[in-house]
DNA sequence: TTGTAAGCGTTATCAC
DNA sequence: GTGATAACGCTTACAA
C-alpha cells in the first residue's frame, strides 16, 4: 500500500475507477468508449487530482507542444510586446512557449538552439544575429528579421516599404532635402531594407537626400557632429530626417532642440517601430508602425503549417503610418 | 537497414561506437567510464549529432530541468526587465523558462499552472493577481510581490521602507506637506505597503500628508481634478507627491506642468519602480528602485533551493533612491 | 570497469 | 468497445 500521495499516474485512475489502463489513456484523449466508463474515469481522475505527464507522452507521441522563442532581450521593449504576442498567440493555439534570452551573444544562440532540441521543441522561433547559426533541418525553424536561406522562412515588417514610404511621407509633408539616419549592428539583417527604400524612393522621385550610416559601437552619440555641422545660419540643411528606429529618433530630436532648432517647424522627422511610451501610451514620434501582432501570427502560422513543403522564404507584412507630433501632419 | 536520418538515440550511440548502451549513457552523464571508451562514444555521438532526449530523461529522472514563469505581461518594462533577468538566473543553473504571460486573467492564471505541472516543471516562479490561485504543495513555488501563506515564498521589494524613504527623501529635500498617489488593482498584494510605509514615517515625524488611493478602473487620468483643486494662488498646497509607480509619476508629472506649476521647483515628484527609459537609458523622474536583478535571483534561489523544509515566506530586498530630475538634489 | 535488463507513464496495436 | 502488451529513449541497479 503505497501511499502515491505524490502524482498520480494513468494506472492509478485505472484501478480507481475499476478499469483497464487504455480505457483511461482514450478518455483522456477523447477516444470514444462507453458513456459509463467515461464518467467513471473522469470522476477517478478529479479525485486523484490527475495530470498527465507530457514527458511520458512526448516520449511516445514525439508531439510535445512546445516551442522554442530565442530572442536578443526583454529590455527593449519592442521585443518585449513581440514576445508578449508570440507567447499569446502559441497559447491559443495549445502550444507553450520556451523562452531563452541570448543578449546577442552568438555562442549562447547556439546553445539555446541545442537545448530546444533537447527538449525536443516542436518548432523554433528566433530573432538572432549570428550568421553561422546552427539550423537543424528536421526542426521546423522561422526567423523573425533575418534571412539565412530560401530553407528557412524568415518573418519581418516590409522594410523596404517602409523606407519609402518614409521618405514619401517626409516629401509630402513639406520636407525637400532629406537625411537618413542609420545605426545598427554590423550583421546585415532585413531591417537594412529601409535604407535601400529610403534611397530608391528618393532617386525615383529625384528628391535629394544623404545617409549616414554608423554602427551599434560607435554609440548613439556619434550622431552629434552630423547634426551639428548641417545647420547654417541657424537652419538646417535638411528638413526631413528618417531615423532607422524610433530609439534613435527619439535620441536626435532631443539633439535637435539643443541645437535650437524646433520639431517639426524647421525639420520633421521619422522614425521605425512604432513603439509607445508606456508613462502615456503616446508615440515617442512620427513612426513607420511594424505590425507586430501581424509578424506574431505569421510566424506562428508558418511554422506550425502542416505542409513544410513550400514554405514562404520572405514574408513582409505592410508597415503603416503615424503621425507621433514630430510631422507638419 | 532503416536510415535514423531523423533522431539518433543512444542505441545508435552505441551501436555506432560499438559499446552497451549503459556505457552511453555513463559517458553523458559524465560518470566516470574508460578512457578509449569515452572517446569513442563521444566521437560517435558527434558524428551522429547526437542529442540527449530530455522527454526520456525527464520522465526517468523526474528532472526536466524546467521553470514556469507566470507573469501578468510583458508590454510593461518592469515585467519585461523582470523575466528577462529571470531567464539569465535560472540559464546560468542549468534551467530553462517556460514562458507564460496571462494578461492577469485569473483563469488564465490557474491554467497556466495546470500545464506547469503538466510539463513537470520543476519549480514556478509567479506574479498573478489571483487570491484564489491553485497552489499545489507538491511543486515548490515562489509569488513575486504577492504574498498568499506562511507556506509560499513571497519575493518583494522593501515595499514599505521604499515608502518610507520616499517620504523622507522629501521632506529632507525641502518638502513639508506631503501627498501620496496611489493607483493599482483592488487585490491586496505587497506594493500596497508602499502606502503604508509612507504614512507611519509622516506620522512618526509629525509631517503634515494627505493620501489618495485610485484603482485601475478610474484610469490614470482620475487624478486630475485632485491636483486642481490643490492649488491655490497658483501654488500647491502639497508640496512633495510620492506616486506608487514611476508611470503614474510621468502621468502626474505632466499634469503638474500643463497645470503651470514647475517641477521640482513648485512641487517635487518621486516615484517607484526605478525604470529607465528605453530611449536615452534616463530615469523617468526621481523614484525608488527596486533592486530587479536581486529579486530574480533570489526568487530562483528559493525556488530551487535544496532544503524545503525552513523557507522564508517574505523576503523584501532593500530598494535605494535615485534622483531623477523631478526633486531638488 | 562494462554489459544487461527492468522500469518511468504514455500511446498504440492487437486480440478478445 | 475493452483490456493486455509492446514500444518510446533513457537511467540505474545489478550481474558479469
Amino acid at each position: 500500500m503505497k501511499a502515491k500521495s505524490s502524482n498520480p499516474t494513468m494506472k492509478d485512475v485505472a484501478r480507481e475507477a475499476g478499469v483497464a489502463l487504455g480505457t483511461v489513456s482514450k478518455v483522456m484523449n477523447n477516444i470514444p468508449v462507453g458513456e459509463d466508463y467515461r464518467i467513471r474515469v473522469e470522476e477517478a481522475a478529479k479525485k486523484l487530482g490527475y495530470q498527465v505527464n507530457s514527458y511520458a507522452k512526448g516520449l511516445k507521441t514525439n508531439h510535445t507542444g512546445i516551442v522554442a522563442l530565442i530572442i536578443p532581450t526583454l529590455k527593449h521593449p519592442f521585443f518585449g510586446v513581440l514576445t508578449d504576442n508570440v507567447c499569446q498567440v502559441l497559447m491559443k493555439r495549445g502550444f507553450r512557449t520556451l523562452l531563452a534570452t541570448t543578449e546577442s551573444d552568438m555562442e549562447m544562440e547556439n546553445n539555446c538552439i541545442r537545448m530546444a532540441r533537447q527538449h525536443k521543441v516542436e518548432g523554433i522561433i528566433a530573432l538572432t544575429y549570428n550568421p553561422d547559426i546552427e539550423i537543424d533541418e528536421e526542426i521546423p525553424f522561422v526567423s523573425i528579421d533575418r534571412f539565412y536561406t530560401n530553407r528557412v522562412p524568415c518573418v519581418a515588417s516590409d522594410n523596404y516599404g517602409g523606407g519609402q514610404l518614409a521618405a514619401q511621407k517626409l516629401y509630402e509633408l513639406g520636407a525637400r532635402k532629406l537625411l537618413h539616419l542609420r545605426i545598427g549592428s554590423p550583421v546585415i539583417g532585413e531591417p537594412d531594407k529601409r535604407e535601400a527604400g529610403f534611397e530608391s524612393w528618393c532617386q525615383l522621385n529625384g528628391v535629394p537626400y544623404r545617409v549616414v550610416h554608423k554602427n551599434d559601437a560607435d554609440g548613439l552619440m556619434s550622431f552629434r557632429p552630423i547634426l551639428e555641422e548641417m545647420i547654417r545660419d541657424g537652419k538646417p540643411e535638411y528638413d526631413g530626417i528618417f531615423c532607422n528606429t524610433d530609439q534613435l529618433a527619439a535620441v536626435i530630436l532631443k539633439m535637435l532642440r539643443q541645437l535650437g532648432l524646433s520639431v517639426p517647424e524647421d525639420v520633421q522627422v521619422i522614425g521605425y517601430d512604432g513603439l509607445l511610451d508606456f508613462t502615456d501610451y503616446k508615440p515617442y514620434c512620427s513612426s513607420i508602425v511594424q505590425p507586430v501582432e501581424r509578424m506574431a501570427e505569421t510566424a506562428v502560422d508558418i511554422l506550425l503549417n502542416e505542409d513544410r513543403s513550400k514554405l514562404p522564404a520572405l514574408t513582409c507584412l505592410p508597415v503603416s503610418y503615424r503621425p507621433g507630433g514630430t510631422t507638419r501632419d
